[in-house]
RNA sequence: GGGCACGUAGAUCAGCGGAAGAUCGCUGCUUUCGCAAAGCAGAGGUCGGGGGUUCAAAUCCCCCCGUGUCCA
């Protein structure tokens, strides 16, 4: 980055030097005498008790000093976004302030809430959740206070002078801070295809602020600069209580008296660990988390279980909910939403509490019974074996030990041996605009005029075809309703031709005909739309948001929609929740929901721009996932439930039609599925069920209602005739055994064995149980031949002390061409297609009687 | 989303290329006034599903499904 990004007119007319840092080589802006930039590794902290500013700052008041320094110079206060991202697709949690405005606002596809704004935001980094606690400065929720600004050509708002300017009047006008002791070390931002220069704000050791300017695209190693530049700062706001307060550490400092009150029962380390877990936990939770073994799930329950290991550890601790609820309420002073919702997330506590009991409970069972058979085995446990069992059975090093009677050493580089086990795993990631298997469409085709969205009740229309592709058809405006937000495509006709699925590409609806378009571009079609279809689909999809809403009311805050299947057939919602659906909840979504129905409440589809419905409704509007646009397409049930949404909907709740509930299942940890019908599809399914029912009853017999205690007999029966059947064909074998036995012919006692010999025609599995009933004695030898499918095979078996059923086999292998093997009591061999069998039987009763003799 | 572990009798699990096992529970008999207990006998298995390799697969390989766990 060119040195002229940086030379700004506030350091020169300021007074300011730039210097290099004879630590890091870093440029440089201060007004004191310094060598070195201000900030760790180059100089060491020098705020411990002696505090930075001009007076101590509790969290509480430095978060309103700073928004209220702002506010006072034009700023706009934001209210804190959630912890989850869910109006983003590429990550999970918040990480920093500017997350909140990305993509869509700093894009420019969507206008700012406010310019320039401030905001603390709450902030996710599990990247040093190893550090917490340890290095006395880390957390794994911080809150980023903030200052942005969004420039456009037409209006700049302010840059690179008025950040720095604002930045240096709070540091050292509103909060004493000593002008000479900070610097503004020169750096280069990158992130997203985004860069630009950016300043670090060094004072005593720490770095307090990081100021961004984003103004360039990357295009390979060209800067190209981008139309809306972006003022992001991040002011660390634990970090500046701490320099506030001069603490030994930040966690004394932030936390306060709940810190001190843990600090009596724990060590500093778990003290602060535990505090710093409740707190994002507690922002989690309420931010709608369900603790899971996979994606923003797996975080929450990382904290909930290194939480309790550490209560577990100390026998007087309190228990998790009460930790949580004393962070939380705390919180709730400055964030309400904190202090709602506390039995719901009590309620998930709990849950997770049982399931980590449960886990580890498993775990020692397996751990010694493991080590029992080692040692059986005059092994032992080794490090390698903690390693693994941390990593299939989620058991830590520290709990496995207490476990075994000859704990190993646990390796010193434990947790990297742990991700060494990960090294081959790659991420992905996904998120396409478009349908699968539709061509492109070029830009210079005028993007589709969608009218579904519009007037969902319109089956009929005349339109231009503004494109064609083979069987693919653009038109300038459209009814038909293109596969997305988990609907399916309507179906219908264009003129005469069949329309077998719409697709979307970006700004264009497709049609895709039956057979390439006869259409060209410039032609006049008409359009007409299944009209059954389309109905069944607005039925299940406003169903969808109707049973969403219920199953918060009924099951809590913290169900999301987690994905959804919109079909004529049937539809399904999965959501998120901790324990599968007890039958009681389920009776009572059941009736809500279809009260709901009967209630007839309006239905309201409108387009609202992005920042007013966030506003208005909050973040539960992204039940969807992350929509894209500057402006949202809201659904609104009165009074019940609104969500984002892109779909047909009904406009009256009486038009869904009863809503049946056909099935409720658990498709992941921390997931269930509802599968369930209505409108037409509804009473068509209970006319089929009933059939179904009538059918079964009459064939068995019996009236609908004994059709479970009809099964249940016949079941019965079933195992009885199952129970004959196989005592039937032992008997028969039984006999067949005696027969041989019986048979001078074929059975002959030689030396100490009696030798049975025969052709059997049996199968193979057969042919062993047969033997098994002949081996039933001491002393015997037995030698079966069969042939099914003209391959001939040879079994034998062995009671006989010291004749070897394989040697038997083997000595006959000189006659009989075939593949096979055994041991000494049970052999086997399958001939090749022609293989003698009778010369081979012969062969092994020769060699048998042999080794009779001679054993 | 990916790695790893696991899936065998009603339950808990062993077996990890050569004829499906143990313990508990269950049923019957012996014993007892009855119960418990003990002894004896017995029932109970598509070895998660589907492909493949092999003369032979619970066992080895591949693909699914389910459970758990770790990591993003």
């Amino acid at each position: 980055m060119d040195a002229a990004e940086y030379d700004l007119a506030f350091f020169r007319d300021g007074g300011f030097r730039r210097r290099t840092c004879a630590g890091c080589g870093q440029a440089f802006w201060t007004l004191g005498d310094f060598d070195r930039c201000q900030e760790a590794p180059c100089r060491d902290y020098g705020f411990v008790g002696r505090p930075l500013f001009a007076r101590p700052y509790a969290l509480r008041a430095m978060r309103e000093a700073f928004l209220g320094f702002f506010e006072h110079r034009g700023h706009t206060r934001l209210r804190r976004y959630p912890t989850v991202a869910r109006w983003r697709n590429d990550v999970f949690f918040t990480q920093a302030s500017i997350y909140d405005f990305q993509p869509w606002v700093t894009s420019g596809a969507a206008p700012p809430p406010a310019n320039p704004l401030t905001i603390s935001q709450p902030s996710l980094r599990f990247i040093d959740l190893e550090e917490v606690g340890v290095s006395g400065r880390h957390f794994t929720l911080f809150e980023m206070m903030a200052h942005h600004a969004f420039n456009r050509p037409d209006h700049e708002v302010y840059f690179k002078q008025r950040t720095v300017e604002l930045c240096h009047e709070l540091l050292t006008e509103e909060l004493g801070l000593d002008p000479k002791a900070v610097t503004y070390k020169e750096e280069v931002w990158e992130g997203g295809g985004n860069l630009g220069p950016s300043l670090s704000v060094g004072a005593s050791g720490l770095e307090l602020a990081t100021l961004v300017f984003m103004e360039y695209v990357r295009d390979g190693e060209r800067l190209v600069p981008m139309p809306l530049t972006v003022v992001d700062t991040g002011y660390g706001l634990e970090r500046f209580v701490w320099a506030s307060q001069g603490t030994k550490t930040a966690y004394e400092a932030v936390f306060g008296g709940a810190y001190d009150e843990l600090r009596r029962t724990f060590p500093p380390r778990e003290s602060a660990i535990l505090i710093d877990h409740a707190r994002a936990l507690n922002f989690l939770l309420v931010d709608g988390v369900v603790p899971s073994n996979g994606k923003e799930g797996y975080f929450a329950r990382l904290l909930l279980r290194r939480s309790l290991r550490i209560l577990s550890k100390t026998p007087e601790a309190p228990d998790l909910p009460s930790v949580l609820d004393r962070v939380g309420r705390e919180l709730s002073h400055d964030f309400p939403e904190l202090g709602e919702h506390r039995d719901d997330l009590r309620r998930v506590v709990e849950a997770e509490t049982e399931r980590y009991a449960e886990a580890i409970e498993r775990a020692r069972v397996t751990i010694r019974r493991t080590e029992a058979k080692l040692r059986a085995e005059g092994s032992r446990v080794r490090g390698d074996d903690l390693v693994v069992w941390y990593d299939s059975l989620g058991v830590p090093p520290d709990v496995a030990v207490e476990e075994l009677a000859e704990p190993p050493a646990i390796p010193p580089e434990f947790y990297k041996l742990v991700a060494a086990r990960h090294e081959s795993e790659r991420p992905t990631t996904d998120y396409v605009d478009a349908s699968e298997g539709f061509p492109a469409v070029p830009t210079s085709v005028a993007p589709t005029e969608v009218l579904y969205y519009l007037d969902p009740y319109t089956v009929a229309f005349e339109a231009h075809v503004v494109h064609v592709d083979g069987p693919f058809v653009v038109l300038d405006r459209t009814y038909f309703y293109p596969t997305g937000g988990g609907q399916v495509a309507d179906r219908g006709h264009l003129g005469d031709l069949e329309v077998v699925d719409v697709g979307r590409r970006g700004p264009h609806v497709l049609h895709k005909l039956e057979r390439p378009s006869p259409f060209h571009v410039g032609d006049r079609v008409h359009g007409r739309i299944d009209p059954t279809r389309r109905t069944q689909l607005m039925q299940h999809h406003t169903a969808t948001h109707l049973l969403n809403g219920a199953l918060r009311e009924v099951l809590g805050p913290h169900v999301w929609q987690a994905g959804a299947h919109k079909a004529p057939e049937v539809a399904r919602i999965d959501v998120t929740h901790f324990r599968p659906i007890a039958p009681e909840e389920l009776r009572r979504i059941d009736r809500r929901v279809n009260a709901i129905v009967r209630e007839d409440r309006p239905v309201k589809s409108y387009f609202e721009s992005r920042t007013e419905a966030e506003r208005r409704f909050g973040f539960t509007l992204y039940q969807g996932g992350a929509v894209p646009g500057k402006e949202l397409r809201v659904v609104e049930v009165e009074g019940f439930d609104v969500e984002a949404c892109g779909g047909t909907h009904c406009t009256h709740t009486s038009e869904v039609g009863a809503i049946q509930i056909l099935d409720v299942e658990r498709i992941q940890d921390g997931i269930v599925r509802l599968s369930y019908a209505s409108g037409e599809r509804a009473l068509e399914l209970r006319e089929e069920h009933e059939a179904i029912l009538k059918e079964a009853a009459k064939r068995l017999g019996v009236a609908p209602d004994h059709l479970p205690s009809g099964i249940e007999r016949l079941l019965g029966e079933v195992e009885e005739a199952r129970r004959l059947s196989r005592s039937r064909a032992r008997t028969d074998l039984e006999g067949l055994a005696a027969e041989l036995l019986a048979d001078p012919k074929r059975a002959t006692t030689v030396g100490r064995a009696t030798v049975v010999a025969a052709r059997v025609e049996l199968e193979r599995s057969a042919l062993g149980e047969l033997s098994k009933l002949l081996c039933r004695q001491e002393g015997r030898l037995v030698i079966l031949a069969s042939e099914r499918d003209g391959k001939g095979t040879l079994f034998v078996g062995s009671t006989a002390p010291g004749v070897s059923a394989l040697g038997v086999l083997e000595a006959a292998r000189p006659a009989f061409s075939a593949k096979g093997g055994g041991n000494p009591s049970a052999a086997t061999a399958v001939g090749e297609p022609g293989a003698p069998l009778e010369q081979a039987l012969e062969a092994a009763r020769s060699a048998a009687r042999a080794m009779a003799t001679s054993g």
